[in-house]
DNA sequence: AAAAATAACTTGTACGTACAAGTGGATGTT
DNA sequence: AACATCCACTTGTACGTACAAGTTATTTTT
């Protein structure tokens, strides 16, 4: 991934305030501060500040500053980040399906284009955890473009997107997601713990990757009864 | 609201796109002749173009230009937009609570803050159709602060957002969500023409406005079976 | 004919400047 | 004591410039 001055403070931020260096509540050094901390200009400041805004990191006050917001307990909608970063709880994830080359599924919302069907495809299913319950089942495809070694290697802490985006360079630039109420079906609701017919959220994702072959199509079923799925948004 | 050289520009290509004037697949202007056209810096054009990206109007292609992107037909997971904004198809409205002072509801998912409980509430409840299918059970409700002859006025092209815009200069800033799904109650079934006990698609909402009293609590109950609820992220 | 360099476009990043506008405390006036 | 003004801070908008980097067609070289 190329390195930009942005990004850099960005993430310095965000790690900051990952880490509980800067607490909920508390407020950034001004723009200006920051830019001569950096020795940078307004304008990449604001840019980094924009980002962080957009992810929910921060909450801008005309005349006053950037505070650190209270981001939602609940699971996180996977808007771009993965599952891991959006929670803020212990998540435990058990492999049903290790990586391994597999048929695309029929069953997909969004449907693969020519070349990705062509093409060799990597599967694997995974059940997410919050302890121990049981919250989402996930199954993931994607074409098999030039990821050498994917398969039997571990994820990078555990999260797919990061093992993309460190050994593959390979970043998330967006998404389209398709939200449906379902009956569970027996499987699937064995997996989850719940009664069979009992109502699931289905999301469907295509997520987009700067590497214009490559998407990614997840399948989630969620047992929300416990776990409301949730997201923020701020302009 | 105040008006601004790059929300000018971002409305006016917005309408071209919705008009049709700019079809799906079509190269917007570049920066540079949208510099010169409106007599603006390519800072503020590229302001407008990042907000169309965000919205999901367009796509930007390094070296090549922007386009303008297919917008998915289901209907949009209303992150700031309204919900008429957002469908590509006719919806039509029946209104089966009219805006009136009612109390406060305890089922909201975002509870109201001191002030909101203490000032008087208003709410209405509407029934979203795409054509004549009932897909769409919303409440709303809100504090009533400063919003003169709100009962009884018709709402800005049947948009409540609208009205919110133009009347009072009341903007959304961002929005909070929580989606579960659940069996769909006998009333709520009733109207969304279901089996009680069917899976329904619960969306609460609390929207955040440019008035830092004002909030807007929104409980959806959505039949997702013909049409899924949508939505799409770009960087 | 194929490959490499070039030129002319596009968007992306980053610099710097200026002023508008919101906030809150200090200061002065009534 | 209450109110108005001012000042120093903050973020918001908009200007202008420069160069990096991706795309595409043309030209040159091999």
């Amino acid at each position: 991934m190329k390195r930009t001055r942005y990004k850099e403070i960005e993430t310095l931020l965000k790690v900051k305030i990952q880490h509980g260096v800067l607490k909920v509540g508390d407020y950034l050094p001004s723009e200006n501060e920051l830019c001569t901390n950096f020795s940078i200009t307004r304008t990449t400041v604001r840019k980094a500040l924009d980002n962080l805004l957009k992810e929910g990191y921060i909450e801008k006050q005309h005349g006053k500053g950037s505070l650190v917001k209270e981001r939602r307990h609940s699971l996180g909608l996977l808007n771009v980040k993965g599952f891991s970063e959006a929670v803020g709880m212990i998540v435990n994830t058990i492999f049903l399906q290790e990586p391994a080359k597999r048929e695309w599924s029929t069953t997909t919302s969004f449907r693969p284009s020519e070349n990705e069907l062509k093409a060799n495809n990597l599967h694997f299913e995974r059940l997410r955890c919050v302890g121990d319950d049981p919250v989402m089942l996930e199954n993931n495809w994607f074409a098999d473009l030039e990821l050498k070694n994917f398969i039997g290697q571990e994820f990078v802490e555990g999260s797919f997107f990061k093992t993309l985006s460190q050994r593959y360079l390979i970043e998330i630039t967006g998404s389209e997601q398709e939200l449906r109420a379902e009956y569970a079906d027996e499987r699937t609701a064995g997996y989850l713990k719940i009664e069979p017919g009992a109502p699931i959220l289905h999301i469907s994702v295509k997520f987009h990757t700067n590497k214009s072959n490559l998407n990614i199509y997840s399948e989630l079923y969620c047992n929300t009864m416990k776990y409301p799925i949730g997201n923020s948004y701020h302009l």
